[in-house]
DNA sequence: CTGTTTATAGTCACTACGACTATTAAGGGG
DNA sequence: CCCCTTAATAGTCGTAGTGACTATAAACAG
């Protein structure tokens, strides 16, 4: 199985396919472009494209996310890989191997427009469907893996900016998992976690919303949560 | 980026990697081969193999497990993607993208042989390091998953045969974890989960091992643990 | 028979959390 | 200006889950 002569392989074309996700105006929204050319002409699908020779699939996802989302500095944004799609069928010109990979943001950047022909949009989660292709799937599965993340990691933080309160905090948990959750409660449980978020010394948010102004914080050092804060009762999520 | 002309990409090579685990003699064993050519000739390395035209990785996954493991029926085994190794210089020879997956064995089979040239044997964790390529790498990250997902799905259960104790499913925490647990709290968690455990109607497990004889169960129907299981306090596991 | 080993039963205290109520501090509409 | 709405924050109460532990039962080794 290991002997690596000529002819002992197919080629294979290997893509990279990312799901960028963001919160706008409270609701989930994931990156998508507007396919111009067959197969799935006008179909959306998520951004993504070769790997290129000298790069990893790592290298690749990075190099398009700037390009899709126009952003000027993506090293500090959450990007991580979230499996590999293979069937045979997935596209229908030749074989592809497609490594899907998860990213979020935290400010909604402007709708932006890379150099690419194609524009990529903010669409509203889970978008046009059917995306094209296989990226229906891909897209739930990164939500999916985002919203289990939450659970377990201090993730949410990715979708904040570097300041933020508990609120919008707590809006990245009701946002990604669809349910409401108990404000005191939330406050308690992330304000108990070390290292989750750290107070910013200056004063409170006073503009914007209605309601007594909140505190400010950042997010602190830890990445697992200990113990998990578990969605409400959703029972059955598999492995 | 999504224009496939003839010449925008570079072929692959796409191979599969399996990390197998299993537990002999109360010890965590991974399944290896020894490989007779360059690069890394003489050295261990993971069973794997290239991914036909016309099947998926997954396919190949489990076609690569029932020849490497020599077991008639492997579509009961858990296989599980774990990630995409991709980095450019992994494989000196050739551009190889390599998808990994993690197998779960319960009963240490026979040493097996396949129709193989190279005989794959079990060895302990972490076996004879360095392996071959990037595969400790690999295998660590299969430990690391399998001992996570222990905490909050019922996957212990396979590593164990079709009826086992309460005893033999402790150990399976045990020994991946690499912690000892308290044996009451132990039982009356699982027995506390609906689904994951129910007893076997039959009689008591006599033979073997010291002690008072165990009651037998089988896997439930269960594959969530809520709430989970969580490993005492090992601080620092991060995303 | 005795000591060792493992399974099983049960207790106790503490933590984490769900479900609340109450208070504070803003904005908006009249 | 007052009052209503909204959201942040403070705090209470009961309970499930769990860590630490003791006790008993049932096998085997000598």
């Amino acid at each position: 199985m290991r002997g690596y002569d000529k002819y002992a392989f197919e080629p294979f074309a290997v893509t990279v396919d990312l799901a960028v996700l963001t919160l706008r105006a409270g609701a989930l929204h994931a990156l998508l472009v507007e396919r111009g050319q067959e197969p799935y002409a006008g179909r959306w699908a998520l951004p993504g494209g070769f790997v290129r020779p000298q790069e990893s699939a790592e290298d690749a996802a990075r190099r398009e996310l700037a390009e899709e989302t126009g952003l000027a500095d993506v090293s500090g944004l959450h990007l991580e890989q979230l499996r590999t799609y293979s069937d045979p069928g997935r596209d229908p010109r030749m074989r592809v191997v497609s490594v899907a990979f998860a990213a979020l943001l935290p400010d909604p950047p402007e709708p932006h427009g890379g150099g690419d022909a194609a524009q990529a949009r903010w669409l509203p989660y889970p978008g046009p469907r059917p995306l094209a292709f296989d990226h229906d799937r891909i897209l739930a599965d990164a939500h999916e893996r985002v919203g289990a993340k939450l659970e377990y990691t201090c993730l949410a933080t990715a979708f904040c900016p570097p300041e933020f309160t508990l609120g919008e905090l707590r809006q990245v948990y009701e946002t990604v998992w669809g349910t409401a959750l108990d404000r005191p409660n939330f406050r308690r449980k992330v304000l108990a976690t070390p290292g989750f978020v750290e107070p910013v010394t200056g004063a409170a948010r006073l503009t914007g919303g209605r309601g007594k102004p909140a505190a400010l914080y950042r997010a602190g050092g830890a990445t697992a949560l200990h113990p998990p804060l578990l969605r409400p009762a959703t029972e059955g999520r598999p492995s």
